[in-house]
RNA sequence: GCGAGAGUGGCGGAAUUGGCAGACGCGCCAGCCUUAGGAGCUGGUGUCUUAGGACGUGGGGGUUCGAGUCCCCCCUCUCGCACCA
């Protein structure tokens, strides 16, 4: 009697069995020449699971299966980013506790992960926020701090008025808040810094390692970079000792610099107009400059702003006296702050020339042009210097080598390369997350935590609000006021914590080695375990997660912790789910969990759906319908593959195991062969699709009476395996059903008989100049010769000659053959 | 403004990389069947058509025996960067 498709019993029993049984468990060291390191993006608990997640988790838990079956040493791990600012905003919003609200949705995010069946080797799992945890955080926050990689500095740091911290510069996405898109404010902070720009060459240099990332995501992590080739050239600056240095990438331009420009915020600017009748007018003008949001500050279609400060600078190639401005245009965390301004050939340069009459001067010509005197816009291209005496007729390629040699022989500069990426800015002053290891002693100034005392634990406090610019932590006396560990005087805790980013930007390598209380990893298991073969998620952390983690890989790497320089050549940036377009987000309050759809549809239905919407890359809009598009696509087909292997199993036996089933035979080899090629590529919606004509088929079979107990037996066995990464609970189950004792999740995958994919028969098209007029079924090693002859016996295609011979025959044996008749 | 990517039926999406455009699925149409269900099974479904065919992958040109695919120009959309010296 053939049994319903009842997915809730199926789904609850394998779900226990599978954990019961610990089948996802990687072994400590993997066979090396068959492992396979299988990652996703730890998910950030605020909630329970939405389709976000089951999108990257199903596509992710599909390669991981997959993996298995192909025999390899899967390690599949999962944990929680589990410190961040959503914790205690609830916690300040509900007025409970931070830790709190985190575990109980870590409790929700698991049951829902084993509701859904993945196969993660929650062995390993870990929270950020555990001590046991971000002790190595710590540990590694003084490992940079031993190697001056982490330092302080007071420094305008990006400070997001709404959250009550400040953000490092990844953060601020178009002058706003990452996270809560508050329009973001420069303030003057002390803070701590990672050194990262001291790898800011290896960055750049080591994404052609990475050799399965997108070129976009490649081109993205290399314009944040923003490597830059040039020389540095010194100023003297009329009544002071000190020049000024600027940054060029057009040393050749030097004769044309007519003034010289300092960020409102240089300290000289402020030195210069000191004491003068300038002085008021500056602070004025100082003052508006830093005020504003960033957003304004760089909107390019505000008019520059500044102010002559009085003062001279001297231009180093002809010693000729030039302005010095200070102007909002010049930022002060470019560079150096200071430019020289060449108006006629920077396009901004010459839009605050002519705002403020400042003389312009050509010294690139354009090859072949007229000597012009009025320039409708600046002229950066190349070109041959003119006005530039020692130089003219230089071409510029020639000349901006030319010119940063003399400067170097004069002393007067050098070559120099400038990035656009700034040292990361990790101090947040927030309650939820790692205490930076520092402590400040009245004699011994600033000293670091030994590393026996860590961790230094987060104390349970009260109240969590953000005050404004110290950390909610500063108030808690008690732990604040500790001794210092060098000379045994009173000592105050530094009371920010680490940027989440710093928890993210190793724990691949925690999940190697969780439970070590020694180290935060053995550096053998990572030999073993490293590099991540496959790793998945989102794009949106392009420039963060995956710049800093790569950041700290080469610190690990250099401090011989570990071999590869990269932590992840192979990427799977996956698409958003999204809903009416727009991402899923708790502040859009549009999330859609998993919940229902379970229940109604179950995992595996909802699993496929997910796999089957498209390629995984691209964005799926949820459908406006909600979960019942699942029961008219997924889960009708799952109940048709049920059917399928319950009358199998009803079948009559061998009675036409010969010439009737052959057909079904070779198309489920057929299906295996590219299913296999489906799955290497990630493709799972076209290997569904492939399913899903195998199944046709089989049913086709049936209906045309064909009922060979073994074969059908072969073909349904066939399909389970090849769906088993996908719908691992309807696979296990029917794999059961047909008698197994094992589980289908550590069968070999299928293989196929080449044999009985190649046809010996196929459809050769006919096509008359290029356009298809007849099909005719031939053998497959047809030759060309052959394929004419059949093809001008054709009625239909002599029909189309119309009595012309064909010129040109174009036959490309066995599948097409084009004659080509004379144009007339 | 600069850079990157994408435009294929009513819809989601295929197309072994230059060789039958629209696989598979949704939706729609028809038939069968039944314990009338969120059924199931079978077949059909790009557009126009004088029923021979003609047209058809954002628009226009080109290369080729042959173009969704390659080249040039244009349009639209998405994303990233945006005074970066």
């Amino acid at each position: 009697m053939a049994a319903e498709y009842d997915f809730r019993t199926i789904e609850s029993r394998w779900s226990t069995d599978w954990i019961e049984k610990d089948l996802w468990a990687a072994p400590g060291f993997p066979d090396p020449q068959r492992k396979r390191y299988v990652l996703t993006m730890f998910p950030y608990p605020s909630g329970d699971l939405h389709m976000g997640h089951v999108e990257i988790f199903s596509i992710h838990d599909a390669i991981a299966r997959y993996m298995r079956m192909r025999g390899f040493d899967v390690l599949n791990p999962i944990g929680w980013d589990a410190f961040g600012l959503p914790a205690e905003n609830a916690a300040i919003k509900r007025g409970i506790n931070p830790k709190k609200w985190t575990y109980d949705n870590i409790a929700m995010h698991r049951s829902s992960m084993e509701r859904l069946g993945y196969s993660f080797d929650w062995n390993r799992a870990f929270y950020t926020c555990d001590p046991d945890y971000y002790r190595w955080n710590q540990w590694l926050f003084l490992s940079l701090y031993e190697k001056d990689l982490a330092y302080r500095r007071e420094a305008p740091a990006n400070w997001c008025p709404n959250d009550k911290t400040v953000l490092a510069n990844e953060q601020v996405i178009a002058g706003r808040c990452e996270r809560c898109g508050a329009e973001v404010v420069k303030k003057n902070l002390t803070q701590w810094f990672f050194k990262i720009t001291d790898y800011a060459d290896r960055l750049l240099d080591d994404l052609a390692l990475n050799t399965g990332w997108t070129e976009r995501l490649k081109l993205l992590q290399s314009n944040w970079i923003g490597r830059s080739e040039g020389a540095e050239v010194e100023f003297a600056i009329e009544g002071w000792d000190e020049p000024v240095t600027v940054f060029t990438t057009r040393p050749d331009t030097l004769w044309g610099a007519t003034f010289f420009v300092l960020a409102p915020e240089h300290p000289l600017a402020e030195k210069l107009v000191a004491g003068t009748d300038r002085e008021a007018e500056f602070a004025r003008f100082n003052e508006e400059a830093t005020k504003m949001t960033e957003i304004d500050r760089t909107s390019t279609e505000r008019p520059k702003k500044g102010m002559w400060l009085g003062a001279h600078a001297i231009n180093p190639v002809n010693d000729e006296r030039i302005p010095v401005w200070a102007a909002d245009y010049v930022l002060m965390d470019y560079g150096t702050g200071a430019i020289m301004a060449v108006p006629a050939h920077d396009q901004r340069d010459l839009e605050f020339a002519r705002s403020y009459d400042l003389p312009i001067r050509v010294v690139v010509k354009p090859v072949g042009s007229e000597d012009q005197d009025d320039v409708p816009d600046a002229y950066s291209g190349d070109g041959v210097l003119v006005n530039s005496c020692p130089f003219d007729g230089v071409s510029t390629a020639e000349s901006v080598a030319r010119v940063t040699e003399w400067l170097e022989a004069e002393g007067r500069g050098r070559r120099a390369v400038n990035f656009r990426i700034r040292d990361w800015l990790i101090s947040r002053q927030r309650y939820w997350g790692t205490p930076i290891p520092i402590l400040f002693c009245h004699d011994c100034g600033e000293v670091p935590v030994p590393q026996d005392d860590l961790p230094v634990e987060l104390p349970d406090i009260v109240d969590f609000s953000p005050t404004g610019e110290a950390s909610p932590l500063a108030a808690a006396d008690e732990w604040v006021n500790t001794t210092c560990p060098r000379c045994g005087g009173p000592a105050r805790r530094e009371t920010d914590t680490m940027d989440t980013f710093v928890d993210s930007s190793w724990y691949f390598l925690r999940y190697l080695d969780p439970h070590n209380e020694s180290a935060p990893f053995d550096p053998d298991k990572a030999k073993a375990w490293m590099p991540i073969d496959q790793y998945s998620g989102g794009i949106t952390h392009a420039v963060m997660h995956l710049i800093y983690a790569r950041f700290i890989q080469k610190v690990l790497c250099d401090m011989g912790m570990i071999e590869d320089s990269e932590p992840f050549p192979h990427l799977l940036n996956q698409g958003m789910v999204t809903m009416g377009g727009k991402a899923m987000s708790k502040s859009r309050g549009n999330i859609v969990e998993p919940k229902e759809a379970i229940e109604k549809f179950g995992a595996d239905a909802l699993r496929l759906y997910m796999l089957f919407s498209g390629p995984p890359e691209q964005d799926f809009d949820w459908p406006s319908e909600g979960v019942g598009a699942i029961g008219r696509v997924t889960y009708p087909w799952l109940q048709r593959v049920w059917r399928l292997c319950e009358d199998a199993r009803e079948g009559t036996g061998g009675d036409d195991s010969g010439e009737a089933g052959q057909p079904l035979r070779r198309e489920l080899h057929k299906t295996i062969k590219v299913v296999t090629r489906d799955f290497e590529n990630l493709s799972f919606n076209t290997a569904i699709a492939r399913l899903m004509e195998l199944v046709n088929a089989a049913y086709r079979y049936r209906s045309g009476g064909g009922s060979n107990r073994a074969l059908l037996a072969d073909v349904c066995e066939g399909i389970l395996k090849m769906l088993a990464p996908m719908t691992p609970y309807l696979a296990e189950e029917q794999w059961k059903r047909f008698g197994h004792e094992g589980s289908i999740h550590v069968e070999p995958w299928p293989s196929f008989d080449e044999a009985l994919v190649a046809e010996d028969r196929m459809t050769m098209v006919v096509q008359v100049n290029g356009k298809l007029r007849d099909t005719i079924e031939v053998a497959s090693d047809i030759d060309e010769a052959q394929m004419t002859t059949l093809a001008l016996s054709s009625d239909k295609i002599r029909t189309f000659l119309g009595g012309r011979e064909p010129h040109k025959v174009v036959a490309r044996p066995p599948r097409l053959l084009n004659l080509v008749t004379s144009k007339d």
